[in-house]
Formats: structure tokens, sequence, C-alpha cells
DNA sequence: CCTTATGTGGACTGTTCAGTCCGAAATGCA
DNA sequence: TGCATTTCGGACTGAACAGTCCACATAAGG
């Protein structure tokens, strides 16, 4: 039962292997399956849900994922990856202010409502589910990692208090923002967030 | 469908009504069914989880709540009063910073790692359930609210859109603590936020 | 072309789900 | 006491649920 799945034994090997070949791209179901968690949750998503989405009949799915976990820890590593590396682009790409890019790319509000997935999923799951706890917590430390160095790439250890803290600001923004406030008050109050990080003039 | 629920009419009129009186005190099972919804999130949450806990029969339940869905808006109601009423005194006794007794008030580390109830309800629901997301924008605008007075009593308009960052703070805070972070990191994150907030050092 | 190994479609299982219903119990009022 | 009114206990319902199973399809190796 705490046992890991299998997972998809012929894709791990580079050899060819005997047997019919897989019909099915596994990082696009895995795609379409992500999606489908971040608009509906977890719990809300059947697996009628999942597999007509995926296009995937119930023993492939099963085959190759094993479970309803099973997909959505599978979907969230590749959803933390895709993210992080996105972000890491971001940071690194910004001369000035990397953070405050940072902030912007985590928070955009053109990014709708749906919320970051993960923090979707620590949410309603994190409590209950141990590999999902575990998936979040990494992906936000390592969010934070990379606010650190963004805040001061040669003392990053010391920005790390403050690297948190904008980590916590970027997921309640996004949280406002899922809560139904409007984008350019999204917008000011990232405004007022950094402008509070970087107090370049005086106001008191 | 759309209509409201009729939501007990013996409770309404103060005068006695004859029939049956009833068994439980609504407050109370209410209460019961918040912390079940707390700590299992809505759609985890069965109706012989809330039954049980509320210590009501199925006709009891729906005589007087009409619904899953209803009672977790009259259990949100509830919290959203009590916690705005305790967020509210805490601004109003201290004196010095209210708005960092606030945050640390609304992130407090000894609150468990089951997050606010609001947060978790919209991050699961907002999307598709009308009613929770209005409740959790009011309830949201109304922490706003106070942040921006605890800031500047004098011109609360004006610190409106730094209160909101905070109020973005305070539920990113939550989550962090939810997803697993320890409690003087916590701490120690809020502290920068708040030095953030109130520069009183020249750092660089 | 046969064996072996894997993937696929879709029917199937037993359980759990939210919500309904009805007879019985408990009160106020005449 | 008897009637109107409301609540209560718990059985009941049809649908939806996650997960299983098996006959069949499709490939490589011999």
């Amino acid at each position: 039962m705490t046992e890991h799945h299998l997972l998809e034994k012929s894709a791990k090997t580079g050899a060819a292997s005997p047997g019919r070949p897989r019909a099915f791209d596994e990082a696009e179901v895995l795609e379409a399956a992500l999606q489908v968690f971040w608009r509906q949750g977890f719990e809300a998503t059947s697996l009628d849900d999942l597999t007509s989405a995926m296009g995937l009949s119930r023993s492939s799915f099963y085959g190759a994922f094993g479970s309803k976990r099973g997909v959505l820890a599978a979907a969230l590593e590749c959803y933390s990856n895709t993210a992080l590396s996105r972000l890491k682009a971001v940071a690194d790409e910004v001369r000035e202010d990397p953070a405050g890019a940072m902030l912007i790319a985590l928070a955009d509000p053109a990014g709708g409502q749906k919320g970051c997935l993960l923090v979707n999923c620590i949410t309603e799951l994190a409590p209950h589910h141990e590999e999902v706890a575990g998936l979040g917590q990494r992906h936000l430390s390592e969010i934070e990692r990379l606010f650190a160095e963004a805040i001061d790439p040669l003392a990053p250890d010391q920005a790390r208090d403050r690297a948190r803290a904008l980590t916590a600001l970027a997921i309640g923004t996004v949280t406002l923002r899922k809560s139904g406030v409007a984008p350019d008050q999204i917008s000011r109050s990232l405004a007022a967030a950094r402008a509070i990080l970087h107090p370049q003039r005086s106001q008191d």
C-alpha cells in the first residue's frame, strides 16, 4: 500500500522491449491531467474526468500511473519543474530588480484565476497526503532559494528570511487574485509591496 | 436551484411556535461542522462525516441547513464574523504597530497547520461556487480595510495598496505554515516582512 | 509463424455519495 | 384531551465513485 508504484517499465528502459507500444505520449496526457486538476481540484475530479481529458482508457491510465494520486504526483512533479525553470529564466534574464520580476512573474494577473496548482494542492491535500506535502515543500523552498539568490547573489543565506517573506507574498497574491480581486488592484498591491521592499525614497 | 433556502423558520421568529422543539443548539452544531470542513476540506467531507460530528440525523441536517453547500456557507459566515471581530480586537488593543500585531495574529504559528478556513475554501471552491467566492472576497476585503486603518488611521484610503499587500502576505504565510514550514522560520519571515514594512535602519 | 510480452477497450465490482421520505415523537394551544 | 405543527431517527434511492479484470490487439525475438 505504501509501496511505490512501478511506473511504466517500458519508458524507463531505453532499449526496445517486446510487446505492443504505447499509443499515447506520456508528457502530453500528463499535461491534460494537470489542466483538469488545476481547473477542478483533486477531490472534485473523477477518474472519468481524467481519462476522457487524457484520451486514455482506464487500463492504460492505471497501467501508466497506478492511481489517481499517482497521476497527481506525476503532474505536480512536471508542473513544479517547468514552473521553476521558467522562474529561473526570469531571474536570470532580468538584470535590474530580479526579485521584483520574479514576484510579478509568479503573481501574473494574466495567469487567470486558477491560482498556482501546487498551492491549490497544498491547501487541499497537504495534511492528508504526504507525497503532495513533500512535493509542495520542496517547490516552495526552491522558490525561496531563487528569491534569496535574486535578492543578494553574493550572500543569499542572509536574504533567506526576506526571500521567504516574498514567497509568502507571491502565494497570497495569487490567492487574492483567485478570490476575485481585480488585476489592477493586484498590480498596485505588488507595486506597494515592492516599494516597501526597496525603499528608495524616505516616506516618514 | 439558485433560490435561497428557507433556513429554519422557528429560529427566526422569536415568539414560541407550536411543534416539537429543536434538540440541538444551532451555533454548536455549526461549529462542529466548521471543524470538520477545516480539517478535511469541502469535497473530502461526506454527509456522514458531518452528521456524525454534529450529532444530527440527516433530516435535522437538511431541515436546518438545506444542503452540504448550505451548511458550508453558514459555517463560513460564522467563521468570518468571529475571525474578523477577533482581528479587530487585536488592532484596537495594540497601540504600537497594530498592523504588525494583526499580521502575527493572522499568521499565528500556534494556529496549527490547518490554514485559514476561508482561504482553504477559496482555493478549493471559489471558481465553481459563487457563494463561497463572495463570502471570501468580503472577508478578505474586510481584512484589507482593517489593515489600512491600522497602518494609517487618519488616511486609510492611501494605505489601501499596502494593506492589500499585507493581506496577501498573511494569506501566503498561513499557506507556508500549512506546507510544513517550521514555526520559527515563519516568525523570522514575518519579522523580515515587518522590517521591510517599517524600514527603521537603512541597509544600503 | 509462433511465442512472449506489453498495451488497450470497455464491461464490471462493491462501495460510497448527496439527498429524500415517512412514521413516530414532542411540543403549544384550544 | 385532541389537534396542529414541527422535529427526529433511520431506512431508502439512484447515481457516481475508484479501482479491477479479461479478451483482444500489436509489437519484437526466435
